[in-house]
DNA sequence: ATATATTTTACAACGCCATTACAACTTTTC
DNA sequence: GAAAAGTTGTAATGGCGTTGTAAAATATAT
């Protein structure tokens, strides 16, 4: 179903949540620290993270702040509700209060797989095919290197393909940046992406506005 | 901000719950009974509703059920995961478990607008499409660019559509600018709107006053 | 330290639009 | 009803702001 990425340094805890997920069917792999979080989530893709607030080498703000991309749902203990808040923020999908129950876990995990629909293996235009999960970009049957960051903005310009995106919006959803006054970073990389990808029908520059993605 | 149905038959809740959502700028209207709630329902739209499980004369769910398109946080018990797993089968976007904190409250509550976040994503008169977020403009199911400032007057025009606005309204509104003195700017504009929308029928032109969308 | 990735910079190329001038039309005046 | 006066329609254009692009500067990873 899901390939999901569990970081939980309780092996109790852990255990708990692979074995209940396994059973209705997602894939799971289990870390204990957030360094290994990291660079599990570095090597594949997942399409959930659950992401325990408390770890024992960093806490997971940071480990959700270096992993980007991955939906996350924040495992923590009752009442800590400074938490919740920052972890919404941050942009997590949801909120997991230990000692949770095992429904309630269920539930919340088909919601966020539901919502960010990240079920999508690959994604086809043209002669080009982008596999998620694999990081990987093929057009015309070969492979092409994209770098991070024009792969995160392609990811963010087909997720919310045909509608209008402004170059402040990119920022802020590629690069995670809020901030004013002006900069070309996005405009440099739309030119790799339409070069390297044989883009320039698929992506439209809005004039005055952003840049569109075209299926 | 947004408008709030809050449906909870103790009044001190229903208090608490108004008071906080009001003080951070949403419009809010309490109600007590699920009978209640639907009629509310049927008179306006709602941005989002609070449902409280329990109702002195229905279930929760059927309320939801009769009052369908407005995005829900159920309102519910500790511990009733049952009613969990039946409310987000019926599509409840989030649930708050009382006694909840308000902090917590108006996270999810923030949450769940930002992800429903309605508004309207197209207008269509005649065989003309507009798809605002797309910033893109169908006509007989062909794309017609338009240039920004075209596309803000036509904006400006359609949420104001049936009333005449002055040329120097239109300027102030979709120019940003109130000057004083005459310019053609508007007119042009007209023109081209006139031109590439086939639009003489809908944008009239009142004589001494300025021009009418008419649908 | 080297290679790679990303941002900034500078300038070229392009697109937009306010203005203008005149034509067409509407209203007013006689 | 015709002429005058006022208002709106329309095409053309040059200046200016926006975007494309390469290359240099900086940051990051190995």
């Amino acid at each position: 179903m899901a390939k999901i990425l569990i970081v939980e340094d309780e092996k109790a805890i852990n255990d708990l949540l692979k074995l209940n997920l396994e059973m209705v069917g997602h894939q799971c792999t289990p870390v204990f620290t957030g360094r290994d979080a990291i660079r599990a989530a570095g090597e594949q893709g997942f399409d959930l993270m659950l992401l325990d607030v408390m770890l024992p080498d960093m806490e997971g703000f940071s480990v959700m702040e270096k992993v980007r991309d991955v939906p996350t749902i924040f495992l923590t203990a009752r009442g800590a509700t400074t938490d919740k808040v920052r972890g919404f923020g941050l942009g997590a999908d949801d909120y997991i209060v230990k000692p949770f129950e095992v429904a309630e876990l269920l539930v919340r995990v088909q919601a966020v797989l539901r919502r960010t629909h990240r079920e999508e293996k690959e994604y086809a235009i043209g002669d080009l095919t982008i596999r998620w999960d694999a990081h990987e970009v093929i057009l015309r049957g070969e492979r092409v290197e994209l770098t991070p960051q024009e792969f995160t903005l392609l990811r963010i310009l087909i997720e919310n393909r045909n509608v209008c995106l402004s170059r402040q919006k990119l920022l802020s959803e590629a690069w995670g940046i809020d901030f004013l006054g002006e900069s070309r970073t996005v405009d440099v990389h739309i030119q790799k992406l339409r070069r390297k990808l044989d883009l320039d029908d698929h992506i439209k520059t809005i004039y005055k506005n952003g840049y569109r993605f075209e299926e």
